[in-house]
Order: C-alpha cells, then structure tokens, then sequence
DNA sequence: CTGTTAGCGCATTCAG
DNA sequence: CTGAATGCGCTAACAG
C-alpha cells in the first residue's frame, strides 16, 4: 500500500539537487547533461511518478475532456467513442465518462460535474438542447461542444438528418413507391423524430401530388418495432420507412413470422448502417451514419480550441452514405440505372 | 474565460467567516446554524466551487476509477459499461476510459498511465493475463480487478466460457446431434478460443464415442465467419456453433445465400445473447451473458474494497442463462421435453 | 463550535 | 544554469 510515497523532493535529495532542478528536467527546463544524468537515475531508482494532482494543481489543465453520452450500451455511441478516442489519446488527452440516461436534465448535471472536475475540455452528446446549455457554451470559461443536437447559438456537431430522409426519400419516388410509411421515434427527439422524418416527406413527395406518407409511432428498439408491425401493415404501403435500422430490423421480423416477402410483397428502409444489417436477409438497404469520423471530428474540434485555435468549424458537414442492398423493390417498369452498392452521397 | 476564480477563501470573507469553517460546511463538519446560513448565501453569491485537483491533493482520494476496455465499439463492452456506472455513478464515483486495441502491451501502459494519475481503482477487460499484470495487482498500492479473463494469482470476474461450452454441447447432444463444426477464433484468446471449445466438446461428447467435432478458425465479425462459412458447410454437419452470436449471425447469412434452410437442412447455434439474434430468421438458439449484471458486479467488488471491505469475491460467478429458440432441429425421434425458451443455468 | 497554523507536491518567479 | 522562496486551493490537526 505505499502508492504514492516519493515526491520530487527525495528525488532531488538523492540526486544531490534542488527540487526546482528536478522539477526543471521534468518540464524540459534548461539543466546541465551533468545534473540530467544524475536526476535521471535518481529517478528511475526511486520509481518516480510526479504527482497528477499537485501538478494540476498548478497547471490549471487536467488533460482530461469530459463526455457526456445518452447510455453506453448503444452502437452508435459505441463507434462515437471509438473515433473520439482514437484522436484524443495520441495526444495525451483521456476521457472522462458521465451517462446522461437520454433525460436532459441529467445531462446538465453531468457537465455540471465535469466542469468542477477541471476538465479542459465537455462533449456532450446530447438529445435536447435548452436555454441553459446554450447559457453554458457561452458563459464557462472552457470549451463546449454539442453533438446529435443542432442549435445555432452553440457549437454543434450533427448528422444531416433532414438531408438523410430526403436522400431516403427521394430514392424510394425514384423507384416508383407512392405510399410510404414512416416508422419513427417521438418528435421530442428533435433529430430523429422530426428532421429525418420531414426530410424523407419532402424527398419522397417532391414534384408530385399522388404520394402519400403515413406515419406510426415506435420506441428505439426491436421489440417496440415488432409490437407495431401490424398495425404499419395494415396500412398496406409498398414501403416502411423505419426512423433506426434496429426499427427496420424488428418489422423485418415480423414480416417474415407473417410470410411477408420483402421485397416482392413490400419494401423495407432504415437508417443507421448498422453492420447487422448487411447479413440480415434481405439486406437492409439504409443511409448509413459515419459515427467514428464524426467522434474524430469532434475531438479534433476540441483539441483544435485548445490548442489556442480559433473555433471555428472548418467542415462539420457529416458525409451520408447511401447503401442501397436488397430490401426494395424497383417499381418502375423500365429499371432506372442505379448506380449499385454504395454512393457517396454529397449533399 | 473566468473559470475557477473564486476560491474557499473569498467565500470566507465574504461571508465573515474564516477558511475552515467554509470547509467544514462543505465536509459536513459542526458548525452553527446561524453560520452555516451565511455561507451558504455566499456560496451562491460568488457561485463557488471547490477545486477538485486542491481537494484531492489534500484528500488523497480522487473518486475516480479507471477502466481498459479492449475496445470500445462493441456490444459486450457497451453492456458492460453500462452496468459498472450502474453502480458507481451513484456512489459519487466516475470512470475514466482508456482502450487496449486488443494490445496486452497497451493494456499494461494504460493501467500505467491510469495509476499515476492517482484513480482510487482499476478495472481491466483484459484480452490476455500476463506475469506483469499479476505483478502489478500485487504490487500496485490499489484494488485492481481483471475481467475477461482469468488468472488464479489476482482477483477476477470472468464468465464461465467452459461451462457455457458444455451446456451448448450437452443440449445439442440431447438434441440428437453427432456432428458439430465449432466456428471459432485464434486460441490466443484463452477464454472464448479455448475454454469456450474445450467445453463444447466435452460436453457434446460425454458419454459416447460416436460424436465428432470439427474446428473451423473464424474472427469475432460478421464477415471473416461469412467467409468461412463454405468451408464448415462443406464438412456435411449436421450443427454449426459459431463461438460468438455474430459469427453464427455471419454464417446464417451464407446459408440463406445458398438457399440452405436452418434448421431444416442444417442447425446453428451461437453464443452471447446479442439481442439481434432474436430477429433474424430464424433466432438464433444462444447461451447469453449478461455482461450488464457483470459491470454491476465488478464495479461493486471494486467499491466494497474501497470501503475497507476484504477483497473476496463472495460471489463472483456469472449466471449463464440458455436461450432456445428456433435455429437447432431436433434428431431424436420422439421429441424430448426441454424446458422452453429459456431456463437459468445453475453451474 | 471556530479561527489559526501547517502543509499536500509541484512549478515558477527571483536572485544568484 | 541553479537553488531558495512562494503559493496554487484546500483539509486537518491544533488550540482556543
């Protein structure tokens, strides 16, 4: 039980220098080869480990960016985390994590902490922003950045749902579908539940009066899905818009116990890109989301402003991908020349 | 950028009051009621908060755990977050995170890296046990706990990959099946490389001499056991167990390619529990893991340590629970009662 | 109950 | 280049 015995002084004692001297070779102060030698090896003898606190105690940084996520046990977050990682620790920098449990009130909080924690640096991935995270942004005296949510009075990182739905949209008109339905998630999850669901009307009715979009409310998961496949059935659409590929996922399922062809007898559409999704059968065609390079993005922003960057956003456009697989059915009598797999998607 | 300005001292003044009596109001020491109101308007006056990197300099206790993963963008790891903040979020505790990329290397400096930082405990998913990590368990002046795997000189939390193996060998058995093809991954992962098959085995052939087991060496995703999946199939079993739900989800996938139906022509099984292997066709028969309740147990053991608890595990054994469901034919001739669905496995 | 006095371990002036 | 001195903000004896 003897962590954190020797300090930088008995370091200095047994290299017969002053504290300062050692203090000095840790922090690349000038020091002469002679003396280096000698702290060096006083240093390895006694097992040296500066103190974190004591130094940031002093330093005023801490090397430490707090993030603040929904839940943990979710893909996306997953691969958000994944990319944030990947940038922040090549540079020293570690993460400190607080679950927000999809209520924004509890988000608040979180940061509430981190920010008396000393981290240099809050990303929260949130799933509302009020009055008071905006206040924040602007009033602490430290970075703040907002991903999954867009306002425009804060620093924010999202994915382009409006532009996703409408690619989704589009593609389905272009291939002779007039009666969707959109399975989607509460309009309190301003992302999600009503930017990706407006967009995907605009892109499917665009430039025509005979589609006709219906819409039938799930939760996040599978089993909410399924419990409401029948009652999106009923509707009889050539096509069910599901808000998540997981949505998408759980009507598949339902749809096959009931003998439901997908595609001949109807059409399914998610959104995500899940991995899962390209071995369930049929494949799901999807817009898929790059939640790893938008955690890189993220965490390059932050370190950008840290590093003394002014913080501005050069490029927080996230790309779409658009993977059309094997759950559509072309409508048109002549098939439309599609370019295959997977396109880019420049919006 | 006016970040920590104010300081227990300006609280004092301004309450008229001295240091340590702002300081035993924050730490619950006695103080009279008359005072104690004075400072806690001045608190909220000047909006203060104390200095975590002071605090825990003086209190050597940095309320903070510190966790490897092996990675942070999979469904196990996410479980298993969620579950160990479960239960340190409300003890006042927070994690810090740090990823091995599967490296033991990097496991051992992140554990490094997270010790002199002065985190109270750490908590590592470890892909491989090493002389230097029993060392440092040893060695190192904090609760360290080893999940993944298992090491009988340090103190872990493990599920038990032999017994699952055996309970999957012994239900297939009973089944009526002889020939299984065991789609696993490299050794090198003791766990799930080797006790997971060794316990298969012996559990598919106990008591008999007419059963025979193939090994097909896949990855952990979809894709490497999709592309295995026309050599096991070439082996004419009459059952393939993948190591992992995700490698039986890859191969499902080549089977419904090939027209091959499951369980008719051929059974599957899998294991995890992942929550997809409920909504592909058909579900995938499992033993599931609940690496949830494991992050709730290894984040306890962790706590009761800190607390002065004694560092034995009283019960560090993880329930395993077999999920049935619709991926394995039954070859006996009468069929066999079998509790459904899914039946707790005491081992 | 309360104020005074000491440091925690380190980085950083400031004189040498 | 180097050592002595100072204090970061806070808690914990210590005497009132």
């Amino acid at each position: 039980m003897e962590q954190q015995k020797v300090t930088i002084k008995d370091v200095a004692d047994l290299a017969g220098v002053s504290k300062s001297t050692v203090s000095r070779y840790l922090n690349n102060g000038y020091i002469s080869a002679e003396k280096q030698a000698k702290v060096r090896k006083a240093i390895e003898q006694t097992g040296f480990q500066s103190n974190f606190f004591a130094k940031r105690l002093k330093t005023r940084e801490s090397k430490l960016i707090g993030i603040v996520l929904p839940r943990m046990d979710s893909v996306t977050v997953g691969k958000l985390l994944s990319g944030i990682t990947r940038v922040l620790e090549p540079e020293g920098y570690q993460s400190i994590l607080l679950v927000s449990q999809l209520s924004s009130k509890k988000e608040l909080e979180s940061m509430q902490k981190l920010q008396q924690q000393g981290v240099d640096a809050i990303l929260v991935d949130s799933v509302g922003l009020t009055a008071e995270h905006v206040r924040r942004a602007q009033e602490w005296g430290l970075p703040i950045l907002y991903t999954g949510q867009k306002n425009a009075a804060v620093h924010c990182l999202k994915i382009d749902d409006a532009a996703a739905g409408h690619r989704m949209g589009a593609y389905l008109r272009q291939m002779g579908h007039k009666h969707a339905v959109f399975a989607g998630v509460t309009e309190s999850d301003e992302a999600v539940g009503i930017e990706r669901k407006e967009g995907f009307i605009a892109g499917f009715c665009e430039g025509r009066t005979d589609a006709k979009v219906d819409f039938v409310e799930t939760g996040f998961d599978f089993l909410s899905a399924y419990n409401q496949a029948a009652e999106i059935h009923k509707l009889g659409s050539t096509v069910v818009v599901g808000a998540t590929d997981n949505i998408s996922l759980g009507i598949l399922r339902y749809f096959h116990e009931r003998g439901v062809r997908v595609p001949e007898d109807i059409s399914v559409v998610g959104f995500g890109g899940y991995d899962v999704g390209a071995v369930v059968y049929p494949a799901l065609t999807t817009v898929a989301f790059d939640y790893e390079l938008m955690g890189m993005k993220a965490a390059s922003y932050l370190l950008n402003i840290l590093r003394g960057g002014e913080a501005e956003m050069t490029n927080l456009d996230m790309p779409l991908l658009f993977v059309e697989r094997e759950s559509v059915q072309n409508l048109m009598k002549k098939t439309l020349p599609i370019n295959s797999t997977s396109l880019p998607a420049m919006m």
